[in-house]
Parts: structure tokens; C-alpha cells; sequence
DNA sequence: GGTCGGATCATCT
DNA sequence: GATGATCCGACCG
């Protein structure tokens, strides 16, 4: 059951966020990035899609995240350690690309994961990128392919060309939905996962999720 | 409607 | 050598 959402009704507009955006507290970046527009022109092809669910990776504290102290700075995660506002995008599965954007201060690795987005332009692209599958871009994997997001980009700034990120609708609160985090094996329960209520590009996923808390 | 297993490989131990 | 911030198709009801 899909909501009507202000994009459904009204001609998108906005301007490209600027670095400031990003280098805030992972969770303010996360939530406030729904409802802006993420839009990427590659192959000559324009794509883009409204924001409607992200995740946060706060740190080398955050255990679920790919720069948890137990890893360290790696050769993968480098970006996460860089100035916000970056891209790192990485393999999931050995099969998709996923995508953050970089945000906090410089060296402590903070990184928004984008899960979901309402495609509303280039839809014959992006159609035509999933081999006409559906949902075009609810899911990390999904997003990717459909906007061609691949680690072509990676450690792009996300100000502008090829992969910006424009400002939107601010979300009402009554709109945004919060949970624990899909598919990480730790800190699962933490609630850093944000996303549009009724949006149809939020990602579906198995319930019941496995519980880290039980003990024997 | 739902649940489940396999794909597939860069990265790290 | 094992793992994983996922997705898809098969199968069951």
C-alpha cells in the first residue's frame, strides 16, 4: 500500500548540497536525507530518484560497520576515513554494488548507506539497467544498477556531476519511519535505519530477523 | 502470500 | 579459507 508522497504531485527543485551537509553527525545526515534527490549521469544517461530509506554506520564504535575498529583502516574502507561528502561504494555478495555517502569529520569514518529511492526520472534507463525487473531501486543492490552506480565512482564527491545529491522535500517527521538495521550480523538493533513511510521504494526484507540479544 | 538456498568474488584472516 | 551493509528464482501453501 503506497502513499501519495509530495513528489508524486509536485515538479522536483533543489540545489546540490553542499560539502557542509554531509560533515554532520552520521544520524542527522541519514534522516535528512530523505526525500533529497540522488542523481548520476553515466554512460551520457540521466537518472535519478528520490531518497526514501538510508542507514548509518557511525564509526570505529559501530561494530556493524566495514571501518569497526576490529578492521582498521583497510584498502576497501579508505573512503569512510576521508572528508565527507565522498561516495564509497563496495561489492556486496561478490555480485552488487552498494553505495555510502561519506559524512562526520575527516578521519573518523562515518558513512550513510542509501537503501532505497523513488526513481522519477530516467525510468527507460534505469528500466532498461534491471533488465526490466522490479522493484527498480528498493535495496542497496538495486539503487545501484538502476542510477549505474558502480566503483567507477568511488570516492567521487557527490556535489555535483556525474553523482550529485540535490536537496528535496523536508520529510515530516510523522512521514519517517525508524528501525534497526537490515542484514548486519552486529548492533543490529541499533535504530539508524530511516526511511519514507509508504514510500515504494523502500526496501522489503525477511522478517524476523535474527535476535543477537538471546542468550542460552 | 511466505520462506529458503544459491550465486559469486573482493576482501580480510 | 571464510565471510558478507544482497538479490533472485524456486518452491510451498
Amino acid at each position: 500500500m503506497s502513499r501519495m508522497l509530495p513528489w508524486h504531485v509536485a515538479p522536483p527543485s533543489g540545489d546540490p548540497l553542499r560539502e557542509g551537509f554531509f560533515s554532520r553527525p552520521v544520524l542527522d545526515v541519514a534522516r535528512d536525507l530523505l526525500g533529497c534527490r540522488l542523481v548520476s549521469t553515466v554512460s551520457g544517461a540521466r537518472t535519478a530518484g528520490v531518497i526514501v530509506e538510508t542507514e548509518a554506520y557511525q564509526g570505529a564504535d559501530d561494530p556493524a560497520s566495514h571501518a569497526a575498529t576490529r578492521a582498521g583502516r583497510t584498502h576497501r574502507n579508505r573512503a569512510m576515513f576521508g572528508a565527507a561528502g565522498r561516495a564509497y561504494v563496495y561489492r556486496s555478495y561478490g555480485v552488487h554494488w552498494c553505495m555510502n555517502i561519506v559524512t562526520g569529520d575527516e578521519g573518523c569514518p562515518e558513512a550513510v548507506l542509501l537503501r532505497g529511492l523513488e526513481p522519477i526520472e530516467g525510468l527507460d534507463t534505469a528500466a532498461a539497467r534491471r533488465g526490466g525487473r522490479r522493484p527498480l531501486a528498493a535495496g542497496p543492490g538495486r539503487l545501484c544498477e538502476a542510477l549505474g552506480i558502480t566503483d567507477a565512482l568511488y570516492g567521487h564527491l557527490v556535489t555535483g556531476p556525474p553523482l550529485e545529491v540535490v536537496s528535496g522535500w523536508r520529510v515530516p517527521d510523522a512521514l519517517v519511519g525508524v528501525s534497526g538495521r537490515i542484514g548486519v550480523s552486529e548492533a543490529a538493533d541499533r535504530p539508524f535505519r530511516f526511511y519514507v513511510l509508504g514510500s515504494t521504494g523502500v526496501s522489503r526484507h525477511r522478517l524476523s530477523a535474527p535476535s543477537k540479544t538471546e542468550k542460552g
